[in-house]
DNA sequence: ATTAGTGTTATAGTTAACTATAACAGTACT
DNA sequence: AGTACTGTTATAGTTAACTATAACACTAAT
């Protein structure tokens, strides 16, 4: 219940993958208000400050615009913006180290691959209350690519 | 030539993972002593506190085991050992996020995982001197599982 | 006007990671 | 004995991440 948060990663950054996941799923969609600061804050027992620094990186990468007194929402073209720099940057840095770990490892891509191979542990299972906005993606995908 | 550090982890975990991966690409085998503390930080320009802190890491796990006055060196069994953790950790703690990563970004993880795929960038081109020891993988690899 | 939501800023303190500098303590070679 | 390697410890300072607490500023509904 408490240790929803990866010890390799500031939480800011964790926060900010977060949205981006949902983005992604379209759990969240263009024009979307993200979860208040402040409740994702008290939800996630956090420091408002750390949220609002997740939230600030979105706004500088142009995902997010915020409208003061009114929340953050959501920009047009946030979604396609993100399929293109995330895929790049999957690609170009961190793909590389995996596919070395992979081999490494002497792992065989059946392995990783076959069942549902892998998509079945995710933290996000603590119960969490229906409060108002949590974050996390919840898995709705769709297709389209 | 500076940028060797990846910014999302922390150096002395960065160094224990690149040991790590030379015992896995046997280019440390049992016996061998890993290059000292003050090598590694004298070329790395990195203080010798944080290697050392990394190497630590390493004897805790089991993997390396030290000489006062010698050196530090590789432990009996410590690749097989290795092959055994480091494989459930992947597939237990990394592959399922990297996999949902995959699927958010609309990629194949067939077409990732066949061909040498991505194999080709790697951060350790930096012009190397060619002094005692230096750290980094180098692939050296050999058959087995 | 009040209230209850938003984001934002200010002040200040804690901790982990990293740093510089220096000394201590063993081993090995000459 | 001396020199040159090893790992190790001590002291102290910097920075980034996170924290607590509180106030400011703007918007919308009653």
């Amino acid at each position: 219940m408490d240790r929803e948060w990866n010890d390799n990663q500031p939480i800011y950054r964790q926060l900010r993958d977060r949205v981006v996941a949902m983005i992604l799923d379209k759990v969240l969609k263009e024009g979307d208000p993200l979860p208040s600061v402040r409740n994702v804050a008290a939800e996630y027992r956090v420091n408002p400050l750390t949220v609002l620094k997740g939230y600030q990186q979105l706004v500088d990468e142009g995902l997010v615009e915020t409208k003061r007194g009114r929340g953050m929402f959501i920009n047009a073209g946030a979604r396609s913006l993100l399929l293109q720099g995330e895929r790049q940057k999957f690609l170009g840095e961190e793909w590389p180290w995996i596919y070395a770990t992979i081999q490494r490892l002497g792992l065989k891509p059946e392995e990783l691959l076959q069942g549902d191979g892998a998509a079945r542990r995710s933290p996000s299972d603590a119960a969490q209350s229906k409060t108002a906005g949590h974050i996390s993606p919840d898995r709705i995908p769709e297709e389209e690519r």
